[in-house]
DNA sequence: AACGTCACG
DNA sequence: ACGTACGTGACGTTA
């Protein structure tokens, strides 16, 4: 057996070339052209879709002959190689289309840089404008934005390091805006600065300065007179508070300009930003430091960090400003931050023991029940398995199938209950009661092992993730833990009130949603319905059917109800009914009767999707935008999907508009009290209260939220107090 | 990594 | 004929 290419003396660049592959596996150069496709031929293929592999390339070619024979008998190839290969072939096809498209706008685009054997960034760059594949432009390190390249892509740090003493250097920038990065290390303690403003850089690791050094920059942190920008000043300064208090003076937070920008980007990366934006990207730096405790510093890269604050800052203030986004950014996104950065520091208090009580207990519970589900099945199977369930019910036991998964039938909790009430078959209730069980144990044991040092739990707010403008809640999500069920309840009554204080607070706004229809809608009944003051579902039920009050029953406040909540969905006849388990011609006649009664509010609902089409995006009561490109797309189910989102996004995203300014209200009200803003969820905040402070908290919290906006509708707030959140809510 | 499932508003 | 209510995050299973 001949020896193809030694190990030494051939080099990999050579071992690719044309002539060598067809050597190698005897290809004619037709057949190389397909080969080359196949492995992903640069001229054919893009950065980030692979290749098959060479081997397999060649394989499948010898086999074949060319592409086409290989394409047209794919359906015989079997197994993962054949799924391996169809998802390649696919990939290919893509990168033809593509190709050609260039061609078409007879743009030249090389995206492999053939020599060095990487992606033309610059082309691939341009590439991407050219398809406004933007997101995937940010995901793709290393891109150049061809406007405003840099001569090598590099961030330039054309400013070299102030020499200064730190107070000097502040005083002489006193009335300018510093960008600020600060690098904490694993145990969150901060080993280095870097602050930029428009002419200088000052940076230097913390073991690198004196004690006044260090005092200076303490003051300047909490200086509300020091204007500051950073980005995602949260990150550090939650970590921050305990000991320093939350950094003061925030005036420009680069993720939340970002986020009111593209609120469909989700979180942006401060790297992602400055490919993005400036079109170039943060040197791994050459000049390494070394601190007092062994950690490398890069002082050169956190100062790079800096000047790219400072001038994404200028950059997207802009863009801000021509898209009346401002004012979004800076009263509310903003002052919001700081407000989540030290109420994620304070965490809330967690009775330990009760949960360690409630975990023995659930667990023993699913314990038990899953030996109950295995004797009656007459053999063992793994109750977490949808997969295992479906063999079990509907191929072993023959029980009726209904919904289907993309993967086989559903063993939902709906196809369960139903299975339940139709059958007798005993598993499906254990099935059922099994899945609760270990939801709220995995809940329990998920809160545990998220308990501090100080017996709290610390949950990160997201401020920029969510495409409508809400927070959402992670490690642990505390805007998820069970209400709706007495067990889950339980669960609630281990969060309780900080020793030193004197009780939990909760506050809570009713039907905010339907509230902001009413308003934006200026549907006169509805509003009238809330001025009313009455029970909400029950007065509208009155116009609905036509009755007095006492003729209104439990039912026909149901459907108003579902109904109520489904419009801010954007509905269907067919959900709705789906939802109240009823007929589909049924609901379409509550729905029609709901409209004739409240007719403005379809009217609302159907402009808000027009104007979306003819704008591209929706907008919040305080200018929120959200962009929906999929309202011209051709297939119905994309368009309809945004057309939904286009309905909601105004609501919901008004909502949270409401809510963050309340946040903003409430905790400036509460800043020359102890007591403190804990969590928000969505619609309801709560409050550690400290002794002798819950008349005048109990005020500040109802004024922010009730006056937190002035609409045509009273924005009714509930309060509770209570020990533990559970009997807050109450 | 994707999927199914399920908790919350 | 088709799919069918918005927005999140976390977990275990499976490919």
């Amino acid at each position: 057996m001949t020896v193809l290419y030694p190990k030494k003396g051939v080099s990999e660049l050579q071992r690719t070339t044309p002539e060598f592959v067809q050597e190698k596996y005897g290809l004619s150069p037709d057949q190389y052209a397909d080969y080359a496709a196949l492995r992903g031929d640069p001229s054919d293929n893009l950065p980030g879709v692979p290749g098959v592999g060479e081997k397999t390339a060649a394989k499948w070619l010898q086999e074949y002959g060319n592409l086409e024979s290989l394409l047209a008998n794919m359906e015989g190839i079997k197994g993962k190689v054949g799924e391996s290969l169809r998802a390649h072939v696919d990939a290919v096809r893509l990168n033809r289309r593509l190709t050609q498209l260039v061609r078409d706008v007879d743009l030249d685009v090389d995206v492999h840089d053939l020599a060095r054997r990487e992606p033309n960034s610059s082309a691939v760059s341009e590439l991407f404008d050219l398809l406004q594949f933007k997101t995937m432009k940010a995901r793709v390190p290393g891109l150049v934005n061809v406007d405003t390249q840099g001569e090598q892509g590099h961030l330039s740090l054309d400013v070299t390091l102030s020499a200064e003493t730190l107070s000097t250097w502040i005083a002489n920038h006193a009335a300018e805006v510093f960008a600020l990065c600060l690098e904490l290390d694993d145990r969150q303690a901060p080993v280095a600065v870097a602050m930029a403003v428009d002419s200088s850089v000052w940076a230097k690791p913390f073991s690198e300065m004196d004690a006044g050094e260090i005092e200076s920059f303490w003051k300047f942190y909490s200086d509300p007179k020091a204007r500051k920008s950073a980005h995602d000043g949260k990150a550090f300064m939650r970590e921050l508070a305990a000991e320093h208090g939350v950094m003061e003076g925030l005036e420009s937070d680069i993720a939340a300009a970002a986020y009111v920008l593209s609120p469909g980007s989700g979180a942006q990366s401060l790297e992602q930003l400055v490919g993005l934006e400036l079109g170039t990207t943060l040197s791994a730096g050459e000049s390494q430091q070394q601190s007092l405790f062994g950690d490398v510093v890069d002082v050169v890269r956190l100062s790079q960090s800096a000047v790219a604050v400072n001038r994404l800052r200028s950059v997207l203030t802009e863009k801000m400003k021509s898209l009346h986004l401002m004012d979004l950014c800076t009263d509310i996104e903003v002052p919001v931050v700081s407000i989540l950065a030290k109420m994620e520091s304070v965490g809330i208090a967690v009775d330990k023991s009760a949960l360690q009580t409630l975990e023995e207990y659930f667990s023993n519970i699913a314990a038990d029940v899953e030996m109950q589900a295995q004797a009656a099945a007459g053999r063992p199977f793994n109750l977490g398995s949808p997969k295992q369930i479906g063999e079990l019910l509907f191929t072993e036991r023959g029980l009726p199938t209904a919904k289907r998964t993309k993967t086989g039938f559903s063993t939902d909790v709906e196809t369960l209950t139903f299975l339940a009430a139709t059958t007798d078959d005993p598993i499906p209730v254990l099935l059922l009661r099994h899945r609760d069980v270990t939801k709220l144990r995995q809940t329990v044991v998920g809160l545990l092992a998220s308990i501090a040092a100080d017996g709290r739990i610390h949950t990160r707010f997201q401020q920029f993730v969510a495409a409508t403008g809400r927070l959402s809640s992670t490690d642990p999500n505390l805007q998820n833990i069970p209400v709706r069920t007495a067990e889950g309840q339980r669960i609630r009554e281990t969060f309780i009130v900080g020793d030193e204080y004197e009780t939990l607070l909760t506050a809570d706004y009713s039907q905010i949603e339907l509230r902001i229809m009413a308003h934006l809608s200026g549907d006169e009944a509805l509003q009238q319905a809330f001025k009313s003051g009455e029970d909400i579902h029950t007065t509208v039920a009155c116009g609905v059917f036509g009755v007095t009050p006492d003729a209104v029953d439990a039912d026909m406040r149901r459907r108003v109800k579902a109904m109520a909540y489904g419009l801010a969905y954007g509905l269907s006849a067919f959900g709705l009914s789906q939802q109240l388990n009823i007929d589909p011609r049924d609901a379409q006649v509550l729905m029609d009767t709901y409209f004739a009664r409240f007719g403005k509010v379809r009217d609302f609902l159907a402009e808000t999707v027009t104007k979306a089409r003819e704008l591209g995006y929706t907008q919040t009561m305080a200018g929120r935008r959200r962009y929906l490109p999929d309202l011209n797309s051709d297939s119905r189910q994309r368009r309809e999907m945004a057309e939904r989102m286009a309905l909601n996004a105004p609501i919901q995203g008004t909502a949270a508009d409401i809510v963050k300014l309340a946040m903003i209200a409430v905790a400036k009200d509460l800043e020359p009290m102890h007591s403190r803003l804990l969590l928000q969820v969505h619609d309801e905040l709560v409050v550690e209260v400290a002794p002798g402070e819950l008349d005048a908290v109990t005020a500040i919290v109802r004024a922010g939220m009730e006056h937190a906006v002035e609409l045509s509708v009273p924005m009714d707030v509930n309060i509770g107090i209570g020990r533990t959140w559970h009997e807050a809510a109450h």
